[in-house]
DNA sequence: TGACATAGTGTCCATGTGACACTATTATTC
DNA sequence: GAATAATAGTGTCACATGGACACTATGTCA
């Protein structure tokens, strides 16, 4: 079965830029390619647009499929259509980047028969096709967003402490932050629920754990409200 | 001749937002189609991907078939491929958004066979497909990009008055700005060019005229200047 | 030459931002 | 159980920034 048009058309694909923090780094998820071309080399997860679903839901199956992971915060990110950009044909590749929670999602690190692993952003291996380029971009917009927008919950797990957001906001502004203006600053915007709990497991005194309140930032967020770190 | 694949593939297009800027309004260019679907309906130039032309080529293109536009600042937008978006097959959109300066590129009312005209973004006819959205989308992109680079230069003429200036964001951003801090704002930012110029043809004192300079604008960027009204 | 239309200019107050250092609490170790 | 180690948690002050606000200057036109 085969299929024909009048003009010649475009492959087309997405693919996902993933985010995850660990203690110490922003990381990337890759996948290593088993098939020609760029074959064993690390790569983006994608795939082809089915012609029956959305780009978004093609995002999120080639995410399941090739990473098993699900249920993330997902966006779009840029369209690249350079005539040359995959050595076999005409391909345009609609682009997302993912954010991910490391400590719900733990590092899946082989589905199928594919190796899956994650990377520190700023240590990755060669990459296929101009994925690298796309990752810088994906790292660009997170640094640019993550300041006005409350994404960087995304990849906290659901209770995090004070010092956890500022480790996130360090790493990705790649800058330190002063401890008491941090606090201050995202306490007063009111949009953290203080738990009444604290972290386990530390060798040191505990943290108080914080939630996000999602409902009670749209609610800010429709009075004018702007968030901005 | 016909081209045939194993898999069926979406149709590419690209979609342009062209906004202009008159004394008093936003505007956007519409061109009304000659052909079904939608015929005699406005909606947004653009077209069809040809396999060896990329993507911002493509809307470059159809902008200078459609309109006679050339040379302006072009941006993407946001790509767009719900399932039922276009009632003959699947087509998936690349947008892009264009600022024009209406004193270089006169309204160029009809260029082929079709009408093209320029609309005040708030009292648009009825647009095609989901042209609707797409302007939406764009008119709040450039709300929120303006205030951050300094685009908005590229929708007045070279040689303006500080008055177009802060006319040109109280339109954009759609509240009044206060004329001496607006002034000592964009002035202190350094990156305009004061002329020995003033404007003519004004049945009163007439405003100096200034322009925008790139060069320092990027050199002001790399010592991590950033712009914002 | 007088009326009118817009250009062009500075101050002050309130608020926000950023620099900065010590005490409190808990676990661990000896 | 006392000392140590590690991080939690907290407030002030100086300075910069942002925003409110009104008058004089200059050119055109009747």
């Amino acid at each position: 079965m085969s299929y024909s048009y009048e003009y010649p058309r475009a492959a087309l694909t997405v693919d996902c830029v993933v985010f995850g923090l660990d203690d110490d780094d922003l990381q990337v998820l890759l996948i290593q390619r088993g098939l020609p071309p760029f074959e064993g080399r690390w790569a983006l997860p994608g795939g082809f647009v089915r012609v029956d679903e959305s780009l978004e839901d093609s995002a999120r199956r080639e995410l399941r499929e090739e990473t098993g992971i699900e249920n993330v915060y997902l966006e779009q990110l840029y369209t690249i259509g350079d005539i040359d950009r995959d050595p076999r044909e005409r391909v345009v590749t609609v682009t997302y980047y993912a954010l991910v929670k490391l400590t719900d999602h733990q590092v899946q690190a082989a589905t199928d028969a594919r190796n899956a692993a994650w990377f520190a952003v700023d240590d990755v291996p060669a990459l296929a096709f101009d994925h690298a380029k796309i990752l810088e971009k994906a790292h660009e917009r997170l640094r640019g967003k993550v300041r006005y927008q409350p994404i960087g919950f995304e990849l906290l797990p659901t209770k995090f402490t004070l010092r956890q957001i500022q480790h996130l906001y360090e790493v990705v502004l790649q800058r330190p932050l002063d401890k008491r203006n941090f606090r201050k600053r995202i306490l007063s915007m009111d949009i953290l629920v203080e738990l009444d709990e604290v972290e386990t497991d530390v060798a040191h005194r505990a943290a108080r754990l914080y939630k996000f309140d999602h409902r009670k930032y749209q609610r800010l967020t429709k009075q004018g409200f702007n968030f901005e770190i």
